[in-house]
DNA sequence: TGAAAGCCTACTGAAATAGTAGTATAATAG
DNA sequence: CTATTATACTACTATTTCAGTAGGCTTTCA
């Protein structure tokens, strides 16, 4: 299992704000009630996500989180990647610190670099937009008697 | 990260004994030794290689494993699916155990589904017989989603 | 019968996961 | 100016998984 509950909360963050933000700023609370996340939990993934800038805050009344950008300029391998901090599929792509002695001849390692990039090409060919028109033409569906 | 040593120990063994096993048994010390893994440890990795009729077995002496099949017949995703148990990306596509309450709603649910499915027809894309060959260098930069 | 080999079970240190808890800080309404 | 609403930050913890180590048992055959 690759994505945690941090990526996968963050995802489900993202689109709800998408969806409920309107042109104000959605307080936590109502993401975690909605979601059925627990807020104190999700406020530990969020300095991530505003860290990166995917997100806007403000405290106080009335306060709350909105998207930076619009929904269709947000791929899913973006906001996975950096609550994830990597997607990589094997330890020995993770960076500087896991390079292996025997990296030069491996024979494996062409095929985790073939799969990382799969895994990446996919997220980053769907973005938040797309999620959200999914998902509204399914609830249509819903209504076709 | 998705592919842990058990998976990646596994797939390095089946390759070894491919490259070694000739018309005889290999033992296990000789992979232990050429792959540089400890052999206490492939000897928990094999039982599960060994159940689901990955690999053949003799005792005693001249003993030691081959592989059941030609390499050209294992795909990579046959060995790690088995030794992994699952290759699923996230913890609810893992089986009837962690289904969720909220899947018959779930907006994110087919992008796991979708991830999943890249990821296990890129590793079915590959044979143990094309990692010999090296014919599947650079496949990742083919392989049409 | 004894050496070479696999078989089986138990144990363990380290790290990641999935949270909970409590306090501090900021913004604004009234 | 203070009560309310909300985010920010830090520490702690139970559970599980990972990556092995350790040791005794069984099988085969020269």
């Amino acid at each position: 299992m690759m994505i945690s509950t941090r990526g996968r909360y963050a995802l489900r963050m993202m689109l709800d704000l998408a969806e409920y933000q309107g042109d104000g700023y959605v307080p936590l609370k109502d993401v975690a009630r909605r979601q059925e996340i627990s807020k104190k939990y999700l406020e530990q993934i969020i300095p991530i996500l505003n860290r990166a800038e995917l997100l806007q805050t403000t405290r106080g009344y009335q306060g709350g989180y909105r998207l930076t950008r619009a929904p269709k300029d947000y791929t899913l391998g973006d906001i996975l990647r950096t609550t994830e901090g990597t997607l990589a599929p094997v330890a020995c792509l993770e960076g500087e610190q896991n390079l292996c002695a025997r990296r030069a001849d491996c024979a494996t390692l062409p095929i985790w670099e073939g799969l990382d990039k799969v895994i990446n090409d996919y997220l980053d060919s769907v973005t938040l937009q797309d999620v959200l028109d999914q998902q509204f033409s399914r609830r249509g569906d819903d209504y076709v008697i």
